[in-house]
DNA sequence: GACAATCTTCCTACCAGAAGGTAGGCGAAA
DNA sequence: TTTCGCCTACCTTCTGGTAGGAAGATTGTC
């Protein structure tokens, strides 16, 4: 009753975590075939080149993200708690330094000089969240709970902006609780709690 | 009477805009050599060791990023127009694509796999920026100009996020614009214009 | 069920080119 | 006469990628 994880799971999991710590090219077969201890070729055989592997990976990341979303929206039918409950995701990780920043954000700083079919992928994950994120707030809105002094969708992306910008600090200070200090003032404001 | 940039100059020019496009491992020697039409082995003269290079990168764009904000606060008296004339800055890069990201930050993403001395200067920029805005903040709030609802350091804390993650997001959906629509709005709640 | 045919997964053994870097020389300037 | 800036030539290691084969599982057919 072992949890199987096939070979190509494996492959992608080891690439996301070097993504996550040295974008594109901070990672090589080479490196992943160390860390699952399989030959440099059999990864080729999964994945036969390197934007294909990375392609792969980022719709996973994608699928995953969407459905993890989808589901909070299930389980909160309040979209502060939506929100909060998306942020507690991303403290979490970085706190246990599990994936401790988001891949697409990872490859977005390096969209001019990835593959295309990469590219393209980065974008749509950036729209799904941004379209969320904008329905979340405007049922926030249209509750009566939250207070925009902008249109969702603007909110929406500065929120967005706000998470990158905080992973990023977080990163570069060294501390993960920066994240939380910068990200959750974030929900006071729009509740409207200080006025 | 033509304008001198010495080679090195010129090296550390190009290899910033390179850095700024893919990040430490998007570059080579190779590239530099290119660009330039100078032998790798000449560059190697200017600087030995990639780490080498990066780190004189990086001091160079600290020095430039501290004299920069200086003349911004001599310049303007008040701490609004300090604060837009700060984001103005990076708008205008952004827009014409000079510099379309701040090198540190884009650097900051890699931090785990950068050499000790890039990281430390890295970490060295993010806390003068910071100190920076945050002097800029409690000087605003004295003159009565700004409402904050958190301390001037965690204010300053989110402002700078704000400022990656939007230069993310610009970069991710190719919209220039984006930058502005994102980071005008929090100077507006700074100003306590939204009560 | 037997048996061959066909995947599938992984392997060894390569390859060409790019990576960062070194050794040593040459001409001009100081 | 030394220093400076640049060169050619070379080295080692890493890079993404290929060719071809061995072992096991899966399949279709009788």
């Amino acid at each position: 009753m072992e949890s199987k994880t096939s070979t190509s799971e494996k492959i992608l999991d080891i690439a996301q975590s070097l993504i996550v710590a040295g974008g594109y090219n901070g990672f090589s077969y080479a490196d992943i075939s160390a860390a699952i201890g399989i030959r440099k070729a059999s990864i080729h055989h999964h994945f036969p080149t390197k934007a294909e592997l990375v392609s792969v990976l980022v719709d996973r990341y994608k699928r995953q993200a969407e459905s993890g979303l989808e589901s909070v929206r299930k389980q909160f039918s309040s979209p502060a708690e939506q929100l909060r409950s998306y942020l507690n995701y991303w403290q979490t990780c970085i706190r246990d330094a599990s994936p401790s920043f988001c891949v697409c954000a990872m490859l977005a700083g390096e969209m001019q000089m990835l593959p295309e079919e990469v590219a393209s992928r980065i974008r749509a994950h950036f729209h799904n969240l941004a379209r969320w994120l904008t329905s979340v707030l405007r049922a926030g809105v249209e509750q009566g709970l939250f207070r925009l002094n902008n249109r969702p969708e603007e909110e929406a992306q500065m929120l967005m902006a706000s998470v990158h910008g905080a992973m990023l600090s977080a990163r570069a200070f060294s501390d993960p609780g920066l994240f939380t200090k910068i990200v959750t003032p974030q929900i006071t404001k729009l509740l409207g709690q200080d006025c």
